[in-house]
DNA sequence: ATGGGATCCTGTGAGC
DNA sequence: TGCTCACAGGATCCCA
């Protein structure tokens, strides 16, 4: 379940493997994985072939590929992504089902393949955009996306958040408001700023938005730095497992000790994503000794009377 | 306008 | 041992 650790990292570790490399060869293998924005071109050429890899840029949990002539493609991983680089000669370290793309690169003078970049998603969750350009990409896409999580100032969350009516949790998945978290990135930025995730996102105050900035900006670039969260199917562009899941201290720990208080965390569904959370720590901050703070918790009572 | 629920999809692991 | 089935969740669509 690639974040945007995972994508950033991705991103870092693909740039020195296809920055410069021409792409010889595209192949599409599942033609519903790709997306085509502006004018219909074949697929070779919606895949980049013949261009000359010049750049690679992220945007939340989305990456896209530059060629020199201002080709661009979109990849996004949804949960089961995958995009790596292996040798041509097939490597069995590198899995071989579930490939819908790949990808023969070269040097640029030369017109042997060296390398073979892939894309593979067994789930499908995920998919390739092509696009004329980069400037096509961001305006039909990628402006629909808040701000990238990693750079977002307080104040600008703050603003974001303050007209939201929805649990807090909801909020920061909604990729529209901010981009980039999912819900490991969530519960555990949740738990570093002591936010309660079912609190209502038009609660927090200036301080607990700051609080908040400041969790998820360190819990991402310490995730980047690990190399991100491994579970399962991530890799990066060099088919490495990433090291951050053992920093987790809510994420998959339901039931078990909080590593701060010594309760035990609480495991519900919230916005139909599985959540976790200390209920000692994390109390829903800035009105929980308002009249409204005492009728949300009713209605959170109430509404979760019925789930499991 | 806004939020919540269903849906897509397949590998994994628990339980029988 | 082998089978069934619930579960995981990012993004999108639909409905209340």
């Amino acid at each position: 379940m690639p974040e945007l650790p995972e994508i950033e990292h991705l991103r870092r570790t693909l740039c020195p493997l296809l920055v410069g490399r021409r792409v010889l060869r595209a192949m599409l293998h599942r033609t519903d994985i790709l997306d085509q924005l502006g004018a219909r071109v074949s697929p070779r050429f919606a895949l980049l072939e013949g261009g000359v890899i010049t750049a690679l840029h992220r945007r939340g949990k989305n990456l896209s590929i530059e060629v020199r002539d201002g080709r661009v493609l979109g990849v996004h991983l949804g949960m089961t992504g995958q995009c790596f680089v292996a040798p041509t000669n097939s490597d069995p370290f590198y899995p071989t089902s579930h490939r819908h793309a790949e990808w023969d690169l070269s040097q640029p003078s030369q017109r042997r393949a060296t390398q073979r970049l892939v894309f593979r998603d067994p789930r499908r969750f995920g998919g390739l955009i092509a696009s004329p350009n980069q400037s096509t990409l961001e305006a039909m896409r990628w402006s629909k996306l808040g701000p990238d999580a990693l750079s977002v100032g307080s104040g600008e969350l703050h603003a974001r958040l303050i007209g939201v009516r929805r649990r807090l949790k909801a909020a920061l998945l909604d990729q529209s408001l901010l981009a980039g978290m999912g819900n490991i990135y969530v519960d555990e930025s949740l738990f570093a700023a002591k936010l309660d995730p079912r609190s209502l996102a038009s609660a927090l105050t200036k301080a607990d938005c700051k609080r908040l900035q400041t969790a998820i900006r360190k819990i991402l670039t310490t995730a980047v730095s690990a190399g991100g969260s491994t579970l399962r199917d991530y890799r990066d562009g060099n088919g490495q497992r990433g090291s951050f899941a053992t920093h987790h201290l809510v994420y998959g720990r339901g039931g078990l000790p909080c590593v701060v208080c010594g309760s035990n965390l609480i495991r519900e569904a919230i916005a139909q994503r599985t959540t976790v959370w200390c209920a000692q720590c994390q109390v829903p901050i800035g009105f929980e000794n308002t009249k409204r703070g005492a009728m949300h918790v009713l209605s959170t009572m109430r509404s979760q009377r019925p789930s499991r």
